[in-house]
DNA sequence: CCAACTCGATACTGTCACTATCCAGTACTG
DNA sequence: CAGTACTGGATAGTGACAGTATCGAGTTGG
């Protein structure tokens, strides 16, 4: 296959291929002459996955990179498992303080939270973990709002999150010793979340339509 | 409070505070003569507000406007809670397609399915919502990479995802008639994805710890 | 009075994800 | 076997985005 027939059947432009490419995220086609590279269907499939986990997953060019990076190491499937999940990029940025002590003091009261949270759902993580650091700021902004997110109200929220979680695991893991794992574990993995948001969303319109009086049931 | 205040209190940098004015996220501040204005408490909670949409809730600026306009016009409870559900964005963009017949095709089927998913939860949302056009673009993506996602499947994750949707509304509901309702509800309903999202990443990180074999337990 | 600050407008910067152009080197076509 | 279309690789350019910097004119506290 050609790149320019590679570019029709996945409906990627050839510039963008090639871009791929430079960027280490597609492998090369195999050279036949100096100025020729035959591709075949684990270039189609590569493709289709780069762009599920940039469109769908909203991971960047270099997340991406890396989280295929983890896909290519593969080994065991424990250790490949652990590289995904540690290559997806962890959202929330740092916020930059304004007053300097009430800022420690304010992150030092999430951080217990988060691991007093942690304790209670016998989750194994390193504190050293980005999930962990993430969380910590998420709830200090939170609260910055005045949001009311107390412990039990965190509680029931990770509740529910151990029980997604779950589920994907036992996806994850029915590939297990396949040669297809690490690819199914990162569809899995990395794409779980965006899919769960749009239901939620779905949910959470559906809420807010019943809550409406009766109109035009029917209207964006 | 002049400008530079505003930004020492805030830690946002007065050239950026100018931006979010000019931008629309933030309303001017009393002009006291031609080259001075006084800025108050209100301002304080806006950038607040704006830096949690933006950085934990991952909202563009474009997003932010108008998801605090909504706020802004709130006049009803129901009538805001509707309008902040609907300038959320909706991850997922378009996928291209490369096949055209077999593109429409994948299409349909997954129209077909998540139109029997809506019914089957009861979710009472028009067909033309952006929540459902995305959860089926998704839908066939997923599909197109070989994940098994059959609608027995999807419909756990989707009775999670309601059980948070119900979470969330009882608890944007509970600020009903307070004044600070459009606010609160804005951070309930725009930030509780993302928390949810921090939290299944914690507990998708211990699923696979615990699989793994046990090695240093306290390492990144 | 004057240094320090303000407003508002405009211009600039850096990052990101492509996209376009160029070049020398094949490969079918008639 | 000339001509055209296509190729891989390198480099440069584009447009959107989110700020950041500079400027001129006006104001104010010491």
């Amino acid at each position: 296959m050609k790149i320019s027939e590679l570019s029709r059947t996945t409906g990627v432009p050839v510039a963008s291929i090639k871009y791929f490419r430079r960027q280490g995220l597609l492998p090369a086609g195999r050279a036949t002459a100096a100025t020729l590279a035959e591709y075949g269907e684990e270039h189609v499939q590569r493709l289709r996955l780069i762009k599920a986990l940039t469109t769908l997953g909203g991971l960047s060019i270099a997340a991406t990179r890396d989280v295929l990076a983890a896909v290519d190491r593969s080994d065991s499937a424990d250790s490949t498992l652990k590289a995904i999940s540690y290559a997806l990029p962890v959202p929330v940025a740092q916020a930059p303080a304004g007053d300097e002590e009430r800022e420690a003091e304010a992150e030092a009261a999430a951080a217990a939270d988060v691991a007093e949270l942690i304790a209670a759902m016998d989750w194994r993580v390193p504190s050293t973990s980005p999930h962990v650091h993430g969380l910590t700021t998420a709830l200090r902004e939170l609260r910055r709002l005045d949001a009311d997110y107390r412990l039990d109200r965190l509680a029931v929220y990770a509740e529910l999150a151990k029980a997604v979680a779950r589920l994907d695991l036992e996806r994850a893991a029915a590939f297990d010793d396949s040669p297809a794992l690490a690819e199914q574990a990162v569809v899995v993995l990395a794409l779980s979340g965006p899919l769960l948001e749009l239901l939620r969303r779905l949910a959470q319109e559906d809420q807010v339509r019943r809550r409406s009086p009766e109109e035009d049931p029917d209207a964006g």
